[in-house]
DNA sequence: GCTTGACCTTGACATCATGGGAAGGTGCAC
DNA sequence: GTGCACCTTCCCATGATGTCAAGGTCAAGC
């Protein structure tokens, strides 16, 4: 199987198949006599293992470790718990980022008139820093 | 003010300052007959704006919009409001694409064990897709 | 056997906003 | 006149991915 049949099959690019294996996240493929690489039944395991783990939002570092934790039949699964609560902090914390930057929006655009006139207080929010339909 | 006033009295970091000058953000600074950047309270009052709307997540391409909106007169609060809206959206599915992620780890988390056994229901799905705790 | 088109190879560069550092010039206080 | 803090430009790095270019390879059709 060749890279572009393996992209096909887990859903990984076949650019960031090279990619991963230039950074060392996969081993080296095979390759054929005139240098194709070549994929077999463990490789889209783990190139589909890491397409999930992407899915869920790990980087690729916490997939470096998750790989390691996957092959490692002596692991414990709170190694696994924490990488995975570690994450869902990480998750949680840009969600409330973005949390209050919507609030904040919501709140300012609840009070722009949207109309052709200039008096806007988006605008005036950035410029002064002060909110005119201050609620607290 | 020099640069590094400038950078402490806005919150934008030197760097930022010149980076910004780079890719037409905003105009070119003034400077010293040594070759120094100079700013105003003009040059400020725009710096602020940029790291107000930067806080609040818009990209330069919106800001880019956001200071010609706010440096015309004529404008239409419409269109603040438009680009508002817009970046509240972006802003939303970000949160929701979070969101997902974080209960399917929850759900995942919540059946593992966290021990010494191998046994990990967050690496059994990274491999397999299935979900052992599956609720549906 | 030759052409064609789809695929592969490597490599360089772009994104987006930001940080780090090197090498050298400037300003000011002691 | 020395030292230190600041400034200048320029280059490189991040993280994950995309794009493009120039060239090699494979398989099918003629």
């Amino acid at each position: 199987m060749n890279i572009g049949e393996a992209a096909a099959a887990t859903g990984v690019t076949a650019k960031m198949i090279r990619h991963y294996e230039a950074i060392g996240l996969i081993h080296e493929a095979g390759r054929t006599g005139s240098g194709y690489r070549t994929y077999g039944p463990k490789d889209l395991a783990t190139l589909t293992f890491i397409r999930r783990a992407r899915d869920l939002g790990f980087s690729i570092a916490q997939i470096r470790d998750l790989l390691a934790l996957w092959q490692d039949r002596g692991r414990a699964s709170a190694d696994v718990k924490r990488i995975a609560a570690t994450h869902i902090e990480e998750l949680t914390a840009k969600m409330r980022q973005l949390q209050e930057m919507v609030m904040t929006l919501q709140h300012l655009s609840a009070n722009c008139q949207g109309d052709d006139r200039p008096d806007c207080p988006i605008l005036d929010r950035l410029a002064t820093g002060d909110d005119a339909g201050g609620c607290h």
